[in-house]
DNA sequence: CATACTCATGGAATCGATTCCATGGAATCG
DNA sequence: CGATTCCATGGAATCGATTCCATGAGTATG
């Protein structure tokens, strides 16, 4: 199957391979019957420019790179869809680099998206130093979401990870909760490593129980939620409340208490973190602290235009709201053994 | 900042473009000092190929697309991150195409896709037509994935729509359920068609009730799931059961579920499709028919290679299975008014 | 009427890598 | 030792589109 090549079309409509270029990418030097004659020719033999050739040419691709750690967590899935349909508004294709979860993965694609030469890059970046430091040495015009390098300068959309936890402590703690876990994020993340601050000074600030054994560190996947949860519930002394650093750790936590027959609401009250779908289907249907994802996705794709257009835009922060559902109904003190 | 091209790394290794040329792409006819030489200013300058000459002059661009309608669909997600990393381990980036549920944006893919000289598509096709035509005319190969077109010859993988069906409706009037309501998916996709023909079948087989309005017909979204538990419930004699065709849809009904205090379980029976997290951590958990979507996408970049090989793989169905949890007990007579 | 100017056009150069082909030196064989 | 083969190498062509530049036709201006 041969491709059709400019050429073929210049010749069908008997111009010059530049007059049909011209035609074809909207230059205005051209003639109305040169313009007809071209575009009868292309449509007729059905003709599809080569990207390739042309990124060669020009120096644009059209093209981002988004870089993430799983698409499977509904949060960068909800990310991924946001930013692509942002990009795709201006034009843009969406080059979608899966890390999972794991650093040598993501210098792969880091590696493949400085190749194909993206025009920008849109990255929630885990772990500093290896390729990611040749990519924003490269002077691709970067921008991180959800996740910030403070080692790195670079313009940024990102969760405000303080009023909805503050929000989330002080409301446990109007509802009688003193003992409040926490299964925190990784420390090698600034989501996790602000959440946890955050957690401590509302802790401080509301009077709660400080110990450091209500804390767990955990890694933003399922599975540390539910060791978590395993964790904290088995204290001698256990939290009468949960508060979990993301989504799946908060569905790894919720199976734990389900398998041990633990009521959420009345056993023992929840907060997730991210507003999914799931979360509501739950019965009762959890409290949770939610961020604008489809905001962050287009805010950074807007930022990154902009750096690719010779801005430089300040970072950003999307605000985070506590959205109080069944959950976390009033504690009743004589529950407490 | 100038890029770095192979004459760069030719002048300051002494060789020509050529020999650089060969040793970077481990040609074998290179001596011993040339390929030090090279790979060595190579690594000083931080040499990387531009992809966009590289498969202009070869005809591989190293690329397979991905044509899915959603990713936020949980099933979907799990496909494209099981595409990704396969193909991945064959050397292939992956170009996403979220299509959205809408056949206009398809188009605008495939067209993207054609225009990237990807080497090949995996799709979950919506309607036919269009660019879909256009894209297998085009000598692109194709394989289809999750859907089928039957006006279009390509080696498919599709999940086994019959059995996992059929046991459920098995399982359900063993437990004491005539009344099935039926959440079907959109007749436009195989998928819809074929699973609504095992429910209808299955009725038939078990001799439980086939009245036409215990089916519904939703779109796959969780909107349709909703508004068809609804209909459903709201019969004069309504379903003691309910299965619906998809994971969304099922979503959207428990939602309904939720808000009109109707205990999953005890007061109705629920089957869901595809086993994702959220449905394990319902309480009781859900009884799903599940595929194994991990092995689905494998299988699909495994045709897919083939095919680019020059190969004409048969399709392939990937087994449905029915997972009893709790939201399928015993029904109790006496319950029914 | 001559000069300047606009404007569509085609030829040729260009982007960066790969690959064909010719060349010259070393190794091998009878 | 001469003829043949082998092999690393560099020059040049190539992939397909865009774009610079020169040209010539047509129009406006003094």
């Amino acid at each position: 199957m041969k491709q059709i090549t400019i050429k073929d079309v210049a010749d069908a409509a008997g111009v010059s391979k530049a007059t049909a270029s011209r035609v074809l990418s909207g230059h205005p030097a051209t003639s109305q019957e040169a313009r007809k004659a071209v575009e009868a020719a292309a449509g007729r033999l059905g003709f599809r420019p080569n990207a390739q050739a042309r990124s060669l040419r020009k120096t644009r691709t059209q093209t981002i790179g988004l870089l993430l750690p799983d698409v499977r967590n509904p949060f960068f899935g909800d990310l991924a869809h946001a930013v692509e349909q942002r990009a795709r508004s201006f034009g843009y294709m969406t080059l979608f680099g899966n890390a999972n979860e794991n650093v040598a993965q993501q210098d792969e694609y880091i590696d493949v998206m400085l190749s194909q030469r993206v025009d920008g890059v849109i990255a929630a970046p885990q772990g500093d130093g290896g390729n990611l430091d040749q990519l924003l040495r490269s002077g691709v015009p970067v921008v991180f979401v959800d996740r910030v390098l403070d080692t790195m300068e670079v313009p940024s959309v990102s969760p405000d990870n303080s009023t909805g936890i503050h929000d989330a402590v002080k409301h446990l703690t109007a509802r009688g909760h003193r003992r409040i876990g926490y299964i925190a994020g990784p420390q090698s993340t600034s989501t996790g490593r602000e959440r946890l601050r955050s957690y401590k000074e509302a802790l401080a600030a509301t009077g709660a129980d400080t110990d450091a054994e209500l804390i767990f560190l955990g890694d933003f996947q399922a599975a540390s939620g539910a060791e978590g949860a395993r964790t904290l519930l088995d204290l001698p002394n256990p939290p009468t409340a949960l508060l979990a650093a993301d989504s799946l750790m908060s569905i790894g936590a919720v199976g734990v208490c389900n398998e041990r027959g633990i009521a959420i609401g009345p056993d023992l009250a929840f907060v997730a973190h991210d507003d999914i779908d799931a979360f509501n289907l739950i019965n009762p249907p959890l409290t949770v602290i939610a961020h604008d994802i489809d905001a962050m996705g287009r805010l950074a794709v807007d930022m990154l235009m902009s750096v690719i257009g010779g801005g430089s835009p300040a970072s950003n922060t999307i605000p985070g709201r506590l959205i109080v559902r069944g959950s976390t109904p009033e504690f009743e003190k004589e529950r407490q053994s």
